[in-house]
DNA sequence: GCGAAAACTGTACCGGCGGTGCAGGAGGCT
DNA sequence: AGCCTCCTGCACCGCCGGTACAGTTTTCGC
């Protein structure tokens, strides 16, 4: 049982790189098999076939991709009292911690299924909304909280501004990758945490000109 | 002669529409000849291998990419006399003409050589590179040409501003394909609008209100 | 320590696919 | 007539995903 997990762990970690880096279709399973030491029944045992592979490697993904999420912009809310601060020390912190990858972000698997689309079952492709959907609750809690002590100088949905950070993100892999210029994924997050922070101070800005 | 390029063009829109759909390790070339109606050797006569097309579909579409920027911020720089007027009507047309895609943008070959990295030959990474270097120069020479007219509300280095637009576009796609709502992307491409107007509006009335 | 279940191994096989090699043919240009 | 471009047809190779299934070792609860 416990034995079971750890060489299903260990093949989804071995599997996890080699999807990263040269997408689903070129990770062969023979070759995922020798690097984890197990044999091909093995790996079947595990996983019937590829595409519950693929399940099980976007489901670990997202976890862990929570996780930091949590953590970032967990610690970021403990250490700012006011909730744009956070959201802006937060985009920092998620910005520097990208920054110390010494080859830049792996990639995002969310992206590689998009890429692949209908390579894969419907139930993948959800799992993918349901993810996407989910980056735009979290963050547009963060701005709803924002808006609450902050008039945004203009008028933006707040779930189009929660997309803009998912959208910076994977667009600021895509391209980090593209220019082979790891620090630009950290780079386009700063940008953006200049945008936001000039959207909500010009805002306040603008109450504090009106007031006197 | 012009029979071989017209039966290489129809090659490379049947795969192009594939890739895109479904990736490029799962399109196969039988799939390929089949749809052309063309044979297998064909086929391997006009591209020696999978590399090979590849490289050619990317800088066929990089073509076609190029020709569609050059088309729309040329017109809006044509009806707006001011470089930041024509910029913001670059990307508003821009939206429109992606929101009237039925389906949504089809996806980028950039991004998916990009997530297929490792698969493929230098040659085809470096292509990649300098596509995504020509749209940083395009686009740092359009907020040039406004930083001459209007000082930003914040300061900020042109070459980010201008990765900045190749990165909402990139991770729009991504993002909208996640979601399945085609209109995400031009969404995120208003919001990107939204972000450079305050940008610089806010710098010209800061020196409005000084001089007041 | 024992028995059952879980976690594998080994082997043999299948079909699809990328790719090679080569011979030959149709059609147009000179 | 002869050559070149543009293909077709065919035979073949090796890799890979996947199946089937029998047998073996490891682990864990009791």
């Amino acid at each position: 049982m416990r034995k079971g997990d750890e060489t299903r762990a260990r093949i989804l970690q071995v599997a996890e790189a080699a999807v990263l880096a040269k997408g689903f279709g070129a990770t062969s399973i023979e070759e995922l098999i020798t690097e984890t030491g197990i044999t091909k029944s093995g790996f079947f045992y595990h996983f019937h076939d590829k595409n519950e592979l693929a399940r099980a490697l976007l489901e670990r993904y997202l976890e862990n991709d929570n996780r930091i999420y949590d953590e970032i912009f967990g610690r970021a809310r403990e250490l700012a009292d006011d909730p744009l601060q956070a959201f802006l020390l937060g985009l920092k912190l998620l910005s520097e911690q990208l920054a110390d990858l010494p080859n830049g972000h792996p990639g995002c698997l969310v992206a590689v299924m998009c890429v692949h689309e209908r390579a894969f079952d419907r139930g993948i492709q959800e799992i993918n909304r349901q993810a996407a959907l989910a980056w735009r609750s979290r963050f547009r809690a963060m701005f709803a909280e924002i808006m609450e002590v902050y008039e945004p100088r203009e008028p933006l949905d707040p779930d189009r501004l929660a997309d803009m950070v998912s959208t910076v993100l994977e667009g600021g892999i895509v391209m980090s990758k593209a220019l082979r210029e790891p620090s630009s994924l950290p780079d386009q997050l700063l940008v953006l945490r200049s945008f936001v922070r000039m959207l909500f101070r010009g805002g306040i800005e603008r109450r504090a000109a009106a007031a006197s």
